[in-house]
DNA sequence: GAGTGGTCTAGACCACGCA
DNA sequence: GCGTGGTCTAGACCACTCC
């Protein structure tokens, strides 16, 4: 039984600007994922095929195929050569992309509150100066806050920032996110690398975190580097696995 | 002070197979892969611009947009509007990609073995089923196994599969990932979706895994998608954190 | 054979960063 | 002003799947 092929309206796309700063494949796409998520395009459907849409919409070939590639990224489409491009998911998660926590669980509709439990510059230790390709001893921001969600502690987060940051206030990283702040300062994070694991909680981690003393605990060290790839900071977080996931969809390249 | 441009020979290039099966953007970006990783491009320069790269090689900037566009998406090269393109990372790191444990373990050069604790048909529970999207008490295949690198226990896994794989068999559970097998069955897994948290071992897991009973693990729930979105295999596996973790390079699209 | 996505060409204009 | 990547066009041929 061959799948139900769906073809959306073109009241759909009404509302392109074909001269706008907004490239055009990328507003196709957000009509197209719009439709996915409401179920108007249901999962398990298929698609109108690339050169009929195009022609549709008097776009070429290429720009729509970069529209369904994104959503096809993102988990949401899968293509097959002969067959057609499907619907896979009706809903997205994204919380494993290049957002922070904060970003995060602003997004789930929490609460989110930060204390900041220090701020000062210290020696970098050898582990650090090694992620933040510096010098052993040179002088870096250090940074220890605590997140809650809804006033429970969620994560417990300790951040080492390049010297050239130094002049960050309590009150900026209790009121926003730590990449948030950076890219108000001209910082753009491109690229991170990041490792997931588990380990026992120390006493200390337990009280901040309000769990008992050897608690399991997820961690998540991160290195983010700089359009320029410059190594901007290091993090070792941890959270309180009860609390906390991350969950991605991996798509077959 | 300008970053320094490297122009690769185009020796590098001269083996390209222009008729052959295998696309030749996906040629191009393994030769400059391989420089990156090799060193020849360093760290910190700058690649030679699209439009020269395809001048030389006789090849349309497309072709060679693509080419760059599938290393920056693995995290290789940051491009910059107006700037050029640099190299960020000298080193790759794929293991959060859909591959698995087994798979992985190899490339690192470790030995795997596997032991098949159980392999059994049962009822499907309720989350299992609406993870499969079957009914609850559908018969489903169970399968309990213990994987070990270089003889040491790293993770417990359980799988439920589709009644419909109820055919697979021990041995071939042992000498292969389930993965591989269900390629060898003609099933394309390309999407999945993952969750990653951590929790204690039962006392049951503890003594499977070698540790003490209480102690961290690190989990993984996965389920798994074929071509046409049906989901195919369910996963609960836990790892002994201090012999595996996560890792990979997140890249902001 | 018909229809689909995968690849490739040979141009074009624009936005942006830098000198 | 110049060089860069970002976008877009209007075609073309091919490989694959299904009927």
């Amino acid at each position: 039984m061959r799948k139900t092929e769906v073809v959306l309206p073109l009241s759909a796309f009404s509302d392109l600007e074909r001269t706008g700063p907004v490239p055009i494949h990328h507003q196709i796409s957000q009509r197209l994922e719009k439709a996915i998520l409401s179920g108007e395009i249901p999962v398990g459907s298929r698609l109108e095929n690339e050169v009929s849409l195009g022609t549709r919409l008097s776009l070429s070939r290429p720009t729509i195929r970069k529209a369904i590639q994104t959503l096809v990224d993102n988990g949401l489409l899968v293509r097959r050569r002969g067959v057609g491009t499907q619907v896979v998911h009706g809903q997205l998660n994204r919380s494993m992309e290049l957002t922070s926590l904060y970003e995060d669980l602003v997004r789930a509709g929490k609460k989110p509150r930060t204390t900041v439990l220090s701020l000062e510059i210290v020696r970098a230790e050898k582990p650090v100066a090694r992620q933040l390709s510096i010098s052993t001893g040179s002088e870096v921001l250090k940074i220890e806050r605590l997140r809650f969600s809804n006033n429970t502690p969620v994560a417990l987060m300790t951040n080492y920032l390049l010297i050239q940051f130094r002049k960050v206030s309590k009150k900026e990283l209790q009121n926003q996110g730590l990449y948030q702040w950076l890219r108000s300062q001209g910082v753009s994070v491109r690229v991170a690398q990041q490792k997931i694991g588990a380990r026992k909680a120390t006493k200390q981690e337990a009280n901040l975190l309000e769990v008992d003393n050897g608690f399991p605990l997820l961690t998540m060290d991160r290195t983010a580097f700089d359009d320029g790839g410059m190594a901007i900071e290091y993090g070792q977080h941890c959270y309180r696995p009860d609390l906390y996931s991350f969950e991605t969809i991996l798509v077959k390249r």
